[in-house]
DNA sequence: ATGAAAGCGCTAACAT
DNA sequence: ATGTTAGCGCTTTCAT
């Protein structure tokens, strides 16, 4: 392995010379810098990490925290997140909390403790306490993705005004037997989402004047399964079967879609089905979906921290940011009482 | 930020024992390591990867290159190798391709170049020559998983016997116009998959004396999606309508699945469909597929670098080692000719 | 613009 | 079992 003395050496430069040519950082005469590179590239040189990691106190790696992996919200976060961290010459560290096991303990003890990034990005992450001022004690910039953190700032969508969007979608289509399929309220991983989207979804109910119908609700896991089970149920059941549906997820909303064909029911012609998220299977499945683009969110996130570790700052302002959504209209809702 | 020197004077030992105490390496008294540990506990003291890596020369990480993260194959072998990981304490760094795009050449001319894992493992990677000699020529241990690759140990599931099983299953069940959804041979990122599954249920006809029908073989792309889109060409054509379609992947499959039911056909009753993989939702819709465990194959990758690591090898044996596969039968293959 | 040299915070010989 | 010490391979003042 060609160490830079080798490169100070064919180049008849200094090692800082060498260092400041391949860093960028300092001043260095464009022919120097041009002799240098060539004589590295032939060599094959590239700079230890951990040894520029040691004298500058820096290493040029972000960590991102996920739940789980085997979900494609946070797959698209992560994209979205490491395609800006590799412009901007960063590596990617994934920690993988396997949703809350006993592994989670090992992560942040462990792992995350060691503070081998510059920086962090933690993905719909619900912190207790300890594991909070463990990320944010270190000093060094973190940002949030998928929801308010205390005290950390963070980039989220405005879960209320998405529900209540897909929601005043049905409504304007005329239904009023709007059901909801939505988180476990104590589900530790979805934190505040569930509740808020719920308040969306009965925010919308009430300003329409229709009355929030207790038996409309059904506490769904978010997934594919969760939701078709929650659809059988409530589509199968002729007491309470709704002409519309209002998923927290696209996952759940799939779901019941397919329930509802199961069930020899039309959509949107039987019932009328939304979901939220821009799952990358909705415009496949003609789901009528508010998209909240978790790759865009990933991106933000990424600059954020690049920009704050560029300026030198040691953390981000700790506000939450609120990012974009939009309803994206297809073909599993419409009208009620269609031909 | 306290260093193992605060943690020395506090413990009333030299650094060396420090380290010794904290790592485990070299001979330490009991007492002595715990108290040791409960200074550095006290301090909050962890040791810095960096100064560590470059004092050692290894750092506790593991890369992970994958071609993209919105698959499922891919984040099971991930999730099941960063868990083999963790328990050795290893932190994972994530390489993503972002499927081939100009991307990829910066992953593997700034990233993998700089070598900041002590190992690598490689799913699903159709190297180039010149990528190949990066990766290998760093005298790092490395694995591939899901395919074997030249001049690199590999796990892989032995793709025509995967097929060659599935397609005999319904031969089995008293089938012969079998239709196969196969990946496209020239499609870069599935490398020989594809040729391989196709020639497994073409040795599967074969064998049986039945004809292979070129007609009853589609390109398809290895998604939901294409699945459904080639399944509803073949399906709806009554001059090529199989009783059976192997698809050679369980996306396909479930893409094949909804093909068949929007076209108003029972599955099984009008045509079997099966799958390969282990997709986690293809108990969910009750597709017979041939499981490759994923998530093990990872384990199992993990498993050999940290073994070798562990032993001080420089590499692992480059063989490729064949992993277990189960033929799983669930609802959507049947006789043919059902009632 | 370039060079000399002092660390960065550990680990691993080697000595005791 | 423990201490001493020489690096590990860079970056970064500080001179020049």
């Amino acid at each position: 392995m060609a160490g830079i003395e080798d490169v100070a050496r064919r180049a008849g430069v200094s090692v800082a010379t060498v260092s400041r040519a391949l860093s960028g950082r300092g001043p260095v005469s464009p022919a120097t810098r041009d002799k240098v590179r060539a004589m590295a590239d032939e060599l094959g040189y590239v700079v230890s990490p951990s040894a520029s990691g040691l004298a500058s106190g820096t290493t040029r790696t972000v960590g991102i925290v996920v739940p789980f992996l085997t979900s494609w919200f946070y797959t698209s976060v992560i994209e979205g997140a490491q395609a800006t961290l590799l412009d901007h010459g960063y590596d990617v560290t994934l920690y993988n909390l396997f949703a809350n096991g006993d592994v989670r303990g090992a992560v942040f003890e462990r792992s995350l403790r060691r503070r081998r990034d510059d920086a962090l990005i933690a993905v719909s992450l619900e912190l207790s306490e300890p594991e909070r001022a463990l990320l944010t004690g270190t000093g060094k910039p973190i940002v949030g993705v998928g929801g308010p953190l205390e005290g950390v700032p963070t980039l989220s969508v405005d879960d209320v005004g998405v529900a209540r969007l897909a929601t005043e979608h049905v409504i304007m289509l005329g239904h009023t037997r709007i059901a909801h399929l939505g988180g476990d309220v104590d589900h530790e991983l979805d934190f505040h989402v569930p509740s808020q989207r719920r308040l969306g979804y009965e925010a919308a109910l009430t300003a329409a004047g229709i009355e929030v119908d207790p038996t409309l609700f059904v506490v769904t896991e978010f997934s594919i399964e969760g939701g078709y089970h929650s659809a059988k149920q409530l589509l199968g059941d002729p007491r309470r079967r709704p002409t519309a549906i209002v998923a927290a997820s696209d996952e759940m909303a799939l779901g019941a879609m397919l329930a509802a064909r199961h069930l020899g029911l039309s959509v949107p012609q039987d019932i009328s089905i939304s979901g939220i998220d821009g799952h990358e299977l909705a415009e496949f499945a003609g789901l009528t979906t508010v998209d909240q683009y978790p790759a865009r969110q990933g991106a933000q996130a990424a600059e954020l921290l690049v920009e704050c570790l560029a300026s030198g700052l040691k953390a981000v302002d700790a506000t939450d940011r609120k990012v974009d959504y939009d309803l994206v209209v297809r073909g599993s809702t419409g009208p009620v009482h269609s031909p």
